[in-house]
DNA sequence: CGCACAATTGCACAAAGTACAATTAGCATG
DNA sequence: CATGCTAATTGTACTTTGTGCAATTGTGCG
């Protein structure tokens, strides 16, 4: 089932530059992908990836749910993947290359963060996206790999370290946005210090100590969102570590 | 709504060493948490998240779907972090660690990247699960933090290091095991292929060249599943560049 | 003017989560 | 052995969601 074939009727093209003709509220003729998917993010960003049902995203459009699908075409899933797409694009201009590699990249993946961050309840979207979107021409994956040439990397060495940065710098920030079992807040603190107090000291001597720095900025030691609480500084030591790993690990060493 | 008071009845305790008498098939007595949570990670396992509906689990054990709310209590988010309770229990003992930091790591992540890959379609829940499931007692986290104090790191730097090592790793394995849009393969395949060919030569030099090593290797370039196409040296690379890396920043060096 | 097709309405259904009351099973106690 | 009390489960029923399909309207082109 689910065949999505190629069956008489398709969605319009992509790149419809539609005329927004004037219309009285949204009756007609306006609904665009373009405006679906604006609305979907908007609704995702207002009350979460859970909020976004057909029907509600229908609402807000002042819509029947059955005339988005003729826009997205077949499923619900197609309507995530462009989403997520919507997110990635323009994200990276290809022209934004320093002198240094290290720098090219810093600026690569801070910025995707700071981009992500701004819708985070969309982020395990893009963490699932990440799976090919059928995107080989992404500008930014040319970034990488001239950045890693620069560095010296070439053929597997080089695909290994773009999968290191890739996932390993997409993933953290996939992780430190990932929503929880929803809505717990005074009851759950109340319980996690009872837990702090009953830490054996002997067998968990530097848990213990270092509770007090962790306590919600830290992986599992947190019941708050990635958003409420970013996790600023762990991201940088990851970046930093990583770079200063692949410098020194690259086939051909380049010091700075 | 949705608010769970410990009203009147709970769930039974979870560690009720429930006699498991001696039942025909699976009628009056059994349908322990254990049970359930075994049959829904078999389920996961067998047809994916996705078909792990309460309908579906209650069929397998042969009972009305009610009788599960009992013992997990509330919802099915209560399920998931059971479920991610019992796959990441008893993943690591508190004894393995080696004279070197780097080789207790070592062992650790891999041994983690190992277990998850044996539950591909669980992954999903471990990534959202690593927000607190309210174990600030997990031996792991002790490991970690003993392992970066011998490394020579302390406070602040020493939580900066531990985000950095988890949400690296577990981020890179949840990325790597991400569910795609469902079903997809020769169609697909081809469409790729074919904007492999209108690849700008001029913009996308490397891109170009890496292209034969990435296909179905990479993030993003590829449409396979991570347990149908594992990123082994990719992990690797993440894992000793970031170690590499970890090492040269700590506040005090300990050259190997 | 009318016809083909784009865009949307309106209905309808199956599957899923879960609340609630009724019922039975199992054990301790009088 | 009867009698309760609570643990455990059965039935039922309601709501929300994704989505198929036929009917309907709007719109530009010959």
């Amino acid at each position: 089932m689910a065949k999505r074939e190629n069956s008489g009727v398709r969605a319009p093209a992509k790149d419809q530059a539609q005329a927004s003709r004037q219309l009285g509220r949204a009756a007609a003729v306006g609904l665009t992908r373009e405006r679906i998917v604006d609305a979907a993010i908007d609704l995702i960003d207002r009350k979460g990836l859970d909020a976004l049902t057909m029907r509600e995203l229908s609402r807000q459009l002042d819509v029947y749910p059955t005339a988005i699908y003729w826009h997205i075409g077949g499923s619900k899933a197609d309507l995530f993947s462009d989403i997520a797409g919507a997110l990635t694009a323009g994200m990276i201009d290809p022209e934004d290359t320093c002198a240094d590699w290290r720098d090219t990249l810093r600026l690569l993946f801070r910025r995707f963060r700071e981009r992500v961050h701004r819708h985070p309840n969309a982020a395990p979207l893009l963490g699932a996206q990440m799976r090919s979107n059928g995107a080989p021409n992404a500008p930014w994956v040319e970034i990488i790999l001239a950045a890693l040439s620069q560095a010296g990397y070439r053929d597997q060495a080089m695909v290994d370290a773009f999968n290191a940065l890739v996932g390993g710098l997409v993933g953290f920030v996939t992780m430190e946005l990932a929503p929880g079992p929803a809505e717990q807040t005074a009851e759950w603190e109340k319980s996690f210090e009872v837990r702090l107090d009953e830490l054996d000291d002997e067998r968990f001597p530097h848990t213990r100590r270092a509770l007090p720095l962790m306590l919600n900025r830290a992986f599992v030691m947190r019941w708050k969102n990635g958003s409420e609480c970013p996790l600023d500084t762990g991201f940088d030591a990851l970046l930093e570590s990583l770079l200063k790993g692949l410098e020194l690990r690259a086939p051909a060493n380049t010091p700075p």
